[in-house]
Parts: C-alpha cells; structure tokens; sequence
DNA sequence: TCTCTTTTGTAACCAATGTTACATTTTTTC
DNA sequence: GAAAAAATGTAACATTGGTTACAAAAGAGA
C-alpha cells in the first residue's frame, strides 16, 4: 500500500518505506468508500487533507433546481480539497462522491502541519500542489473572461499551438466535448471555427486546425 | 520598521522583536520604487516573496493591442505574488507597477522555506493567505460562471443579503461601479434591474432594494 | 433657490449566442 | 461492407446583451 501512496504528489520524492515511517507518527485514517457512497457534503467545514490510495472520486455541485452537475474527476493517487484547508472559510463547495470502491488516506490539518515540520520534502510538495492548482483555476478565469466564442477559441488554439511548437494543431475532443468545455453549445461552436475559417484565420478541416493569421487571433484576445 | 512589518498578514501574532531577529537569520532584501516605478514584468519568473512595508503597488496586464488593464491594487502592509511562488510554472501573469513611493520586503523562496522551518506560525499565515486567495479566486469564477446578467444580480444581492442577514438590502455602489465590476454595460444593467422590478422577483428604488421572491431569484442562479 | 454635474431611466437598433431541427458525413460494430 | 450510432454542418428563429442617444431625476455648490 505504502508502494501506492508514494506515487500520490504529496509524497513524490519519498520512498515508501520512509513514508511508512513517517505515518506511525502521525495520526491518520484509511477509509473505504462504495461505488457512489458520499464522501463529503457541499457546506462541510473541510479540515483534512484527502489522498486517493484507490479508486476515483468526483466533485459536484447540487443547483438550486436540483440539477447534479459535476465539476471534476480525481483519481488514484491523487489528492483533492487541498487548496481550502487552511484558509479562513474552509467550507468545502461541492459533494464529493465515489465514483467507484475507493480507498482514501485521511490526515488532518493539524498532524498534517506536524509532517510539514518532520519533512521538508513534504511541505514543498503541498506547496506546490496549491500553487499549481492556483495557476490552472487563474487560467480558467481568464478564459472565462473572454467574452466571444471566437476569443475562447483563438485562446484555445493558440494555447495548444504554443504548447505543440506548431501552427497546425489535431484537437483530441469532438466539438460536443469541446462546447461543454467552454460551456457554449455545440452549433455555437461550430458556427464559429467556420467564421473564423470562412474569414481566412484558419484552416479547419475535421479535426486538424492551421492557425494561418496569428496576429488576427490575438485581436480576439481582447477584452475591453 | 518591523513595527510595520509585523502587521502583515504573513508575520500576524509575532512581535517586531521576535521578527528582527528572525531576519536575522535569513537572507532578505529591502527595496525601495519611485511612484510609477515597474517592480516586476509579466512573463518573469516568480521566485520571490513581496512583502509591502509602505505605500501601494497595482498589477495591471498589457492586453494584444497595448491596452493597460489594471487587475487589482494592493496596499501595505500585504504580500503579494504569493499564490505562483511554488508553482512549477511560476511565470507572473501581470506587471507589478508602484503606485506611489514604495518599500518592498522582499524573501527567495529558498529563504522562505527555511523560515517555515525554523518558525511554525509564519508556515500558518502563509499557508492561510494562499488558501484564502484560493476561495476569492474561486468566488470569482462561480460569479464568472452565471451567464445571464439577472444570475449575477441575483447572485450579488443574495450574497449582500445573506451578509447583512436582512431581504432589504442598500447598495453602496452606483449602476455604473457595479456595472464595471459585472464586466458589462450600465443600461443593460439598469435593463435587468428593472426587468427583475417588473416580474415581481424585487422592488428597486434607488439603491434600497428589496427581494421578494428568494425562490425565483435563487432559479437565476442555474447555469446549464 | 438656481445652476451645474452626476446618476438614473429608457428606447431603438445591432451583434452575438442559444434553440431547435434536420441533413450529411464519419466512425463503430457486427 | 452494411447497418447503426455518433459526430458534424448548417439554417431559421428567439433571446440576450451591447451601443448610442437622450431625457428625467437627484445631488452638490454657490
């Protein structure tokens, strides 16, 4: 099991036998949950940090119509509801759910500020898995941000684009996924990606993508 | 100055003495920037912690065609940048630009780490601060989220209303702030406004404005 | 009280996106 | 390779929000 945990972030770079070790120290729990079991309520006070030994969760939110829409999938061995831990309203704002059995290594807040102090290694990797999450949910806010379908796209693109070192791009999602994911409809999408193509910025055919006028895309980008 | 220093957030429940001689130990800066002065440019890497002893500092984002867009403003004795330090990709997404004279504390990360080790409650206040952040940027994109100008009103004045416990609520801004800080136009906002007055959902005169139906208003609050 | 300025109310029109529906193409499965 | 399913292209129409413009109301100073 020690083998699992040691793959999870908050313990890279320490090897199991260590972390066996460093738990005897420290209090925690190890619970299992069934397939669709509720893991943690929307509205809780989250003080403990969460780590999938096994399995998958999901996080969602219940609207004010009833409608269950999920927000995200984590799984084995990563950990979730780590960035609201220590701050001042640590309410958690989603259900978490099991998605099927799962495993979870509990710690709370307290013995985890005592791992902080014995491991360095461990401190830096909670640091960095805040900070990171930090950094993706500022992306989605400034993708948010953009207020025309063509500027989520341009964003998207050019974004993919920078990543692949090429102005040709294969998108790895069908336009439905792609709609959801900006949360637009799908032929609102599309009608989109063929005015940017009928206009000459692109060249769309199924799913290849040629960026042919970058300095076009990026006056998409604008916000004003 | 440490008399300054320890009303930061991030030294919070440790006395100037106490802080003096913990910089002692500790390899810090102090720098000081002429009113309009750039401190940091977006795209550096960030490996470092501001801590402002005195006067104020703003980020501000250049968008694609040189247009300045200022994000937020931030005023001693905070710190700031502190979210990206130990992210993997901790490029700064905004110039940092000294509003008026300012003096800036400045620690590496590194050295921030040995601060962490050697005293548990400046590990606290950061890990505080950065969650805290956490739930203001995730509050932003929950409001980012509604699509309908009605769902950001009626998300706004529950919030208000829940926060003075009271259905009758007094707006401390004009149409056109508010307006401002929904990223829309003030007679779309006035149109919405007068629309939820019209259906019934509020009674709006001036800046008192009443709910009425919390059921109907809380249906806005659907994104799907 | 009388002006000047700011804020608010409102309307006509335009642009962007959502909705619905259906045809066409592509992919999967047997 | 044929049938079924999934994905895509596209069009007509509805809704929302932006733009512009102007008048009415409220507030601020003198």
């Amino acid at each position: 099991m020690y083998t699992k945990i040691s793959e999870s972030p908050i313990f890279k770079g320490i090897n199991p036998g260590e972390i066996a070790h460093i738990l005897n120290f420290i209090h925690h729990q190890i619970k299992s949950f069934e397939s669709e079991e509720i893991i943690a309520y929307s509205g809780d006070k989250c003080d403990k940090l969460f780590i999938l030994i096994e399995g998958s969760i999901r996080g969602e939110v219940v609207d004010y119509s009833g409608k269950v829409i999920k927000i995200e999938d984590v799984f084995a061995p990563d950990t979730f509801a780590e960035a609201f831990l220590f701050a001042d309203d640590n309410k958690l704002l989603v259900n978490i759910v099991a998605n099927l059995e799962t495993k979870i290594l509990i710690i709370y807040k307290n013995d985890l500020l005592k791992l902080f102090n014995s491991n360095n290694r461990i401190l830096e990797n909670y640091l960095r898995i805040v900070s990171n999450r930090f950094v993706t949910v500022t992306g989605k806010l400034k993708f948010l941000s953009l207020k025309t379908i063509k500027g989520k796209l341009a964003f998207y693109f050019m974004q993919i684009s920078n990543k692949q070192k090429s102005k040709t791009i294969i998108l790895d999602k069908t336009q439905q996924q792609l709609a959801d994911y900006f949360g637009i409809t799908r032929p609102s999408l599309a009608r989109s990606m063929r005015e940017l193509n009928n206009e000459g910025l692109i060249k769309a055919s199924g799913k290849k993508i040629e960026i042919l006028e970058m300095g076009e895309m990026k006056k998409h980008l604008r916000n004003d």
